[in-house]
DNA sequence: TGACATTGTCACGATTTTGTAATAAAGGTG
DNA sequence: CACCTTTATTACAAAATCGTGACAATGTCA
């Protein structure tokens, strides 16, 4: 299990160069990179897992990059991912149309010292909006931040799928996902790993989470799973 | 029995041994396959019948994978299907130039294990899930996100189809299907299933309601079912 | 390097779900 | 009512899905 909460950023740059610029300074800072070499990569990659912030080049053939952030913003899931525009300089005008979407832009060129600095203040802004909150269910306690699980007090220890998944459960409950859905938003989008390997991966999961929480955990038959804090289990009529 | 609707594969290639190959590959797993011998025929295909996804060529005669793949683009109603190029190991270069247009490439030779892989992937991310807001009638609550079902507070557990079924119903209150119809859009319009079988489910469907709300889906006769939230029931008057 | 942890797949068994056929009911009609 | 159609129910066996333990491959760390 990783110490610290990995920060993943996502470039979107049609210029190798200017990718691989970007990702050597960021990886240095401590960040997780990713890259996508144009507007459509982009939102397939943010699709197959949603990065902490993004760094959008503003001139890109076909979508330009104030248009991939129009789409983002559309989307329910995507709508709240810190977006940084790239511009170059003189491009001045860039900075009234791109602020509408973007939360932040820097002018080309820039030093990786800058960028950095830029990139973690807005991180530190826009994280409190609750992502980074803990999350509690009947005494079943995630903490994003120090990305540590307990059950009423006592610590859990998860390998890092295992609090993945009860990360992307506990922050989703009730909502039944499908073992699709799973591997896209835990494993992430590129690896090709048989569907029922979430099955014994929940199986695991269940079992770190002791007879206590493990039916938290609710089986959609016939779909994937359900995080159900909510327990209506036994039919507790309440005469009607 | 095909849990999700199947998909629909063009292949576009030139040659016929590995067109044969890939649909080998892909309609054992379950998906549906055309095939295309050239852009043109794919074009014409594609008018005839939009795939969920094509695997089109890179190298092919007269006009190349990469301008087919272009045109589709240019098109309003093709410009979403999500491409796959076929490139030859060596062609480097298509990745920079393919990924442009294509949403993901493969390079030959590949394992038909990566290939249908890669191609559930690609399927997953691109596969838009639409808002979907719990609907309710009379106490009847189904939640399309939760996939759960409940009466007047009390959680019902449902098959599969039987889920289906209610959704699809409860979407479309007082419409009245076909046996036929409720075939195409349950259980998927490519399974041979007698429609009598419609009735059993229908009945299960009933059952799992219980006696309170079983007789929101009424009978067609000689059609099919109705969910009729609207009591309209002429007869017995309920006593005041 | 060796012990240990993590992860992806299988395979087998226990349950559920599903498709059909057979039989009972109900609806319509002359 | 007698007769023919269309549905409702029931019972069953086949098929699909899930839970689990085992195993090999790989990664990690002292």
């Amino acid at each position: 299990m990783s110490q610290q909460p990995t920060r993943r950023v996502l470039i979107v740059d049609d210029e190798p160069a200017v990718r691989e610029m970007l990702t050597v300074a960021l990886e240095m800072a401590g960040f997780e990179v990713r890259e996508a070499d144009s507007a459509q990569t982009a939102l397939a990659e943010v699709t197959a897992r949603i990065p902490d912030l993004m760094l959008v080049d503003w001139m890109m053939p076909n979508v330009s990059g104030l248009e991939l952030c129009r789409r983002l913003r559309r989307n329910q899931d995507t709508a709240e991912i810190p977006l940084i525009l790239l511009t170059a300089r003189g491009e001045e005008d860039a900075k009234i149309t791109g602020l509408d979407v973007a939360d932040d832009y820097i002018t080309k060129p820039f030093s990786p010292r800058e960028l950095v600095a830029r990139l973690k203040a807005i991180l530190r802004r826009t994280t409190p909006k609750g992502v980074e909150e803990p999350v509690e269910f009947d005494g079943l306690r995630l903490d994003p931040v120090g990305q540590r699980v307990s059950s009423h007090g006592q610590m859990l220890t998860l390998s890092p799928i295992e609090y993945r998944l009860l990360q992307l459960f506990m922050t989703h409950p009730e909502r039944a996902f499908s073992r699709g859905q799973l591997l896209d938003r835990v494993w992430g989008g590129d690896v090709y790993v048989e569907e029922r390997t979430v099955d014994v991966h929940i199986r695991r999961l269940r079992k770190a989470l002791g007879v206590r929480h493990e039916n938290l955990i609710e089986t959609v038959r016939g779909t994937g799973y359900r995080f159900a804090p909510i327990a209506v289990k036994s039919s507790a009529v309440v005469a009607g």
